[in-house]
RNA sequence: GUGGCUAUAGCUCAGUCGGUAGAGCGCCUGGUUGUGGUCCAGGAGGUCGCCGGUUCAAGCCCGGUUAGCCACCCCA
């Protein structure tokens, strides 16, 4: 078979990324714990009629067939499906399907692979692993959530800084706000004003002007309100005032507004306190999702900013509804793909090895394996990950079998001497060359490499 | 889904005016007395993405196709 080439969009990772992954996917997963989130998966496919509901995502479903289907007819009493392509959907989906087993507020966490029929780009993959935070609630949902969750992933995201992840930036807004502006401006068509301004770092506030008059109907004077409250950010409630006095001056100030304010004031209080820089109100962050009530959270990576959000949620009022009892949410999801790939491309971060291995058992010669084998079974018990020589070649070859894989020690049972009596096994540190005697029995690595471990590269 | 660019050794890339293919790194072997990395010598490895056309002759020119990259859309 030709040698395949990798399926652009899929990403795989060599063993020493996969460690990376693996330890963000740790941290994360602790740090979850730590706040009190229960971990659930759900099935990879959903009814694709419930996959549809998220519109303009549609698109990007993929659907599962079997090969031998006939394309003309129908699957028979089942329901079509389609990979899921978020994890919400999927979490809405059985949160009203385990309702009645559920407590509420229910706070879980979810951490599992999705699939979007996108083009691919650099962070932007057809598979990838997200890992979702969301509280929900039983017909209401206390608003100091909307506060707490985007503490949690600056939480997480900040533990992951030891290991040379940059400084995260965690951007917030508030639909209040922003709805309750636009309609005191007049604007009604909240959701098309938020399109266009969603555009300004693309396109510049010119363009955006230009587009809120021709596509939105605005006047200049409406536009220009628009985008001076896109303008508006920082990091403590004087944003808040900013915005209210900026309202006054188009007399714009509406209840909505006031309580919109409210809230976004008790957040960027409250992060002030908790996690002081991370968390900035910025007025311009719109969210194209139109299923938004409240909070509404952007991340990006100090540095990179180009790669997008890594991190991003909100508030939704009917995250899920069976008509009867409707489910508000506030939730979050971290692009692990996103972010791991540029922690591997950028040299960001570096693992210091992709095998476990701690120490290479050489083989003098196939007659002497099994002392081999014995000595690697007694590491292994008492907790050292070993390998054995695949074969009894020059020690200067098993010694480079170790040094390609990083494995850091090298251990030669001990020789029979003219006596026949077996001497002292050795165990050879092959960073620094040094070797000394050792006892299988009592022998230990130094703690730091004992497992890989992640770090900052160029350390 | 729309547009632009690219495709030569495992990797990164040269290849002039069309004249049968190159470097660096990596890999393998050796430099005798079980011990790697440096150094030296040697070696393996390519249907120039694929199909067709022009030409005496195509890696190079033309058409198509596939894949990849980038931007848009959208988003993690």
């Amino acid at each position: 078979m030709a040698r395949p080439n990798p399926l652009s969009g899929f990403p795989e990772w060599l063993p020493d990324g996969r460690v990376v992954e693996q330890h963000v996917l740790k941290v994360l997963q602790h740090t979850f714990e730590l706040h009190g989130f229960a971990g659930i998966e759900t099935r990879a496919v959903e009814p694709l009629d419930q996959l549809l509901r998220k519109g303009e995502t549609s698109k990007e479903v993929y659907v599962l067939r079997r090969l031998q289907a006939d394309p003309e007819e129908p699957e028979a009493g089942d329901k079509q499906l389609g990979l899921h392509f978020d994890l919400t959907v999927p979490f809405a989906r059985y949160v009203l399907e385990n309702a009645g087993r559920l407590a509420f507020p229910f706070k879980r966490y979810q951490i599992q692979k999705v699939w979007r029929g996108e083009r691919p780009q650099e962070g932007r993959f057809r598979e990838f692993v997200q890992a979702d935070i969301d509280v929900v609630g039983a017909g209401e949902l206390p608003y100091h959530y909307e506060v707490e969750l985007p503490l949690v992933m600056a939480e997480a995201l900040g533990a992951l800084r030891a290991i040379g992840v940059p400084e995260v930036r965690i951007l917030v807004n508030n639909r209040k706000v922003a709805e309750g502006f636009y309609r005191g401006l007049g604007l009604d068509d909240v959701e098309g004003v938020l399109r266009q301004v969603d555009k300004l770092d693309k396109i510049g506030p010119d363009a955006v002007a230009e587009l809120l008059v021709a596509e939105q109907g605005a006047t200049p004077e409406q536009a220009k309100a628009c985008l001076e409250l896109a303008a508006v950010s920082g990091t403590d409630a004087s944003v808040v005032e900013q915005v209210r006095a900026l309202a006054a001056s188009y007399d714009a100030v509406t209840d909505l507004l006031e309580t919109g304010l409210a809230e976004l004031r008790a957040l960027v209080e409250a992060a002030a306190q908790r996690a002081p820089g991370v968390v900035v109100a910025d007025l311009k962050i719109a969210r194209g999702l139109d299923y938004y009530t409240g909070s509404v959270y952007e991340t990006v990576l100090v540095g990179h900013e180009q790669l997008g959000s890594i991190c991003s949620g909100g508030r939704y009022d009917t995250l899920a509804s069976d008509g009867k009892n409707t489910y508000p949410g506030v939730g979050l999801s971290i692009g692990v793909s996103r972010l791991v790939s540029r922690l591997l491309s950028a040299n960001l971060v570096t693992a210091t090895r992709g095998v476990p291995t701690a120490v290479l058992v050489a083989v003098a010669d196939e007659e002497s394996r099994g002392a081999s084998d014995d000595v690697a079974a007694a590491l292994r018990a008492r907790g050292i990950p070993v390998d054995v020589a695949p074969t009894a070649a020059k020690f200067g070859k098993q010694i480079k079998y170790a040094d390609r894989r990083g494995i850091p020690f090298v251990w030669f049972p001990g020789a029979p001497g003219e006596d026949g009596v077996r001497g002292p096994d050795q165990v050879k540190d092959i960073r620094s060359g040094a070797q000394v005697d050792a006892d299988a029995a009592a022998w230990e690595p130094p703690a730091e490499d004992l497992w890989p471990r992640v770090m900052p590269a160029g350390e």
